[in-house]
DNA sequence: TTCGATGTTCGTTGAACATCGAACAAGCTA
DNA sequence: TAGCTTGTTCGATGTTCAACGAACATCGAA
C-alpha cells in the first residue's frame, strides 16, 4: 500500500475528469459518496473483483474526483466536492443530477450493514 | 456518404456524453460550435487527419452531442444544445465554462476566413 | 461524362482500458 | 511470531480508442 497521490485542486483537469466519470460504475461510486461522507472501502458494494475496483477507485483518485485516507489497513474515501466545485462550478452537480434521473450506477451501493 | 444515425433526445446516455466529452479535441469542437450556430464541416480546423477529424464528429454525433446535416456533398454541424439541457440540465453550461477557464481545446478554431 | 471537392469508410497500428485471479505488502490480533 | 484482514499491484486477456493514409462514394461543375 504505497502513498497514494492526489493531484492539487488546481492540477485537476476536465479532460480526466470527464474520462473517470464516463464510466456507470464510477458514477456509482460518486453518487454514493454524494452525501460528502467518508465511507469505507469495504462498505461499497460492486459487481466486480476487488482488484477492479480498486482500480476504478484509482482512476478516480487520479482525477482528482475522490480522496482516499489510509487507517491501518484500511481505506477510507470521500468525494472531493469543494475542490470540484471551486475548480469547475456546478460541474458535479450537473453530472450527479444527470445520474440520478437516469439511474446510472444504480447497481453501486453499500453493503447492508452501512 | 451513408444516412448519419442521430439518437432521440430520451436516448442520450450520461456515460455516452461524458466519454464524448473527455477529449480535448472534441471538446474543442463543441466549444466552437457552441454560440448556437451551424458550421460547415470544411470550416473546422483541427490538428489532425480528414478522417480523424470524420471520426471525431461521429463519436459526437452518436452520443447525441452534435447533428450533422447533410447538403449535398458538403456537411453541416451544430450543438445539440436544447436537447442537452432538456436532458441533462446545466451539464452542457458547466462543461464549456469548466472549459473555457482552462483553455481545453483552445487549439481548435475556424478557418481564417470563415 | 469527366473531373474535382468533400467527407466517409477501411485496414492497420500502438496505446489505453476493464477485467480477473494470484501474489504481495502492511498492519492488527491472537 | 503466526495468522488474519484489507487493499494494492502484477500479469494476462480481450476490448476499445485515436490516429493515419488510402480507397471509396457522392454531388456539383466544367
Amino acid at each position: 500500500m504505497r502513498k497514494a497521490h492526489h493531484p492539487a485542486t488546481e492540477d485537476v483537469a476536465l479532460p480526466e475528469i470527464m474520462g473517470a466519470l464516463s464510466d456507470p460504475l464510477r458514477i456509482g461510486l460518486v453518487r454514493v459518496l454524494a452525501d460528502g461522507g467518508e465511507r469505507g472501502w469495504g462498505e461499497l458494494r460492486v459487481p466486480v473483483a476487488k482488484s477492479t475496483l480498486s482500480h476504478h477507485v484509482r482512476v478516480l483518485r487520479d482525477a482528482g474526483v475522490i480522496r482516499t485516507r489510509q487507517e491501518g489497513t484500511r481505506c477510507f474515501v470521500r468525494l472531493r466536492r469543494e475542490d470540484l466545485e471551486l475548480r469547475f462550478p456546478g460541474l458535479i452537480e450537473a453530472v450527479l443530477a444527470a445520474a440520478h434521473t437516469d439511474g446510472v450506477g444504480n447497481g453501486i451501493g453499500l453493503v447492508p450493514g452501512a
